[in-house]
DNA sequence: AAGGTATTTAACCGCTTGGTACAATTGCCT
DNA sequence: AGGCAATTGTACCAAGCGGTTAAATACCTT
């Protein structure tokens, strides 16, 4: 096993067989299984085995438990605020941008169950660890700024209304887009599934759609 | 301790230091554990520690720890299943009814964080152990009965469209009341919590029952 | 070639935790 | 009075778990 000659990219490869390809695999594995099971139910013997490592390797990059599910929540993050400002919305309407972010919001959060099911987990533990993360306790956010140019565009054509708070569209486009694929089993365990059919979704999507639009004109 | 004279009020206490009030105060004890650290984040011992009596107890009436947990779900759904049937919306027209249901709805889901919690924590298990209460796997409910009839009175009355589905309403009811509760935590780090003070939380509120509204109309 | 450091393996450890064995106690019934 | 079943207290256990010790291995530096 480990050939030692897995390529990160950049790197020459020095030696190691690929401490970074390790680490990396650890992380992935690791968001895996806390998604899977939460911080109290997730195993480290089980993400070891995920991949083909041992338990050993996971204290030695990320110190203990704790340490790894931060890590893990960091990347997680990471990753979604890089594909949200990777969201291009130039040259669009007002109306038609904020129809494309709502989509798009909607989308990706089904897309990403896994970062959801992280954030469901976090908030069980009242963002106690999100709060020890640097790079994370800004409160700043590029998702609100997106908001908030549209909405200003709007009011400047005239097409919405003056007393929109970006905030609070946010709130409300991240709430649909979210409990969408957070509560879903519930739901369908009280309700049945029809509303998880992939026609009654593109359904559910236009009514957010129409929902926000509403809200703004 | 336990002078062995509580009154659980029907029961003329038999003889037992009372038994069902023991099992009801573990039920609560079991609640708040469960709502507060997860399923495999509570801890048996500190259950039995929240009240007076011994870990022996918990095993000794509920068997095992799934199913003291199975128990705090049901009675949980059950309680809240209760409240929501108690909702009296006769007499209003079918868009107060709606306002007051949405209304209704955001301020009991406020008023009773652990239950959203319970229903975090079972969509984290995929709803595994709901599945297996039969008091809850009816997918019947009486919150979708209830939107059905504001929904029928208001399409003849003509004031409601006629392609309104209540289940996809109640969703987005839903989403929005459920979503302001279990998310504060995440939501405030990421962007302030300048949406839950209680002037905002109101406005908030607000801004829920317009959109449902604009749906329906 | 030798010394040094980063990485990996294998075995192990002690505490926590869900769960239990067993006896004691309590009140009811006859 | 004495048996019976429901309830409770005490002490305990085996397994699972996060975390560690110690040593081997691989590559780099000089």
């Amino acid at each position: 096993m480990a050939e030692g000659t897995k390529e990160t990219g950049k790197r020459v490869r020095t030696w190691k067989q690929d401490p970074e390809a390790v680490r990396a695999d650890i992380l992935n594995a690791a968001t895996a299984e806390f998604a899977q099971h939460g911080l109290d139910g997730a195993r480290m013997q089980d993400i070891a085995d995920r991949i083909q490592t041992s338990k050993r390797m996971i204290f030695y990059y990320f110190g203990d438990k704790d340490g790894l599910y931060r890590a893990v929540l960091e990347q997680a993050y990471r990753s979604v605020r890089q594909r949200e400002a990777e969201l291009d919305l130039k040259g669009l309407s007002p109306v038609d941008a904020l129809r494309r972010l709502v989509e798009f919001t909607f989308d990706h959060h089904r897309d990403h169950a896994d970062f959801i099911r992280l954030v469901m987990i976090e908030n069980i533990h009242d963002a106690r660890h999100m709060r020890k993360i640097e790079s994370l306790s800004g409160t700043s956010n590029a998702a609100i700024d997106q908001l908030g140019k549209i909405c200003e565009a709007g009011k400047e054509a005239g097409l919405f209304r003056d007393d929109i708070s970006p905030l609070a569209l946010h709130w409300q486009i991240s709430a649909l887009s979210f409990f969408n694929v957070a509560n879903r089993a519930t739901f369908s365990m009280n309700f049945g599934d029809a509303l998880f059919s992939e026609d009654a979704q593109k359904e559910l999507r236009e009514q957010v759609v129409k929902s926000i639009l509403a809200i703004v004109m």
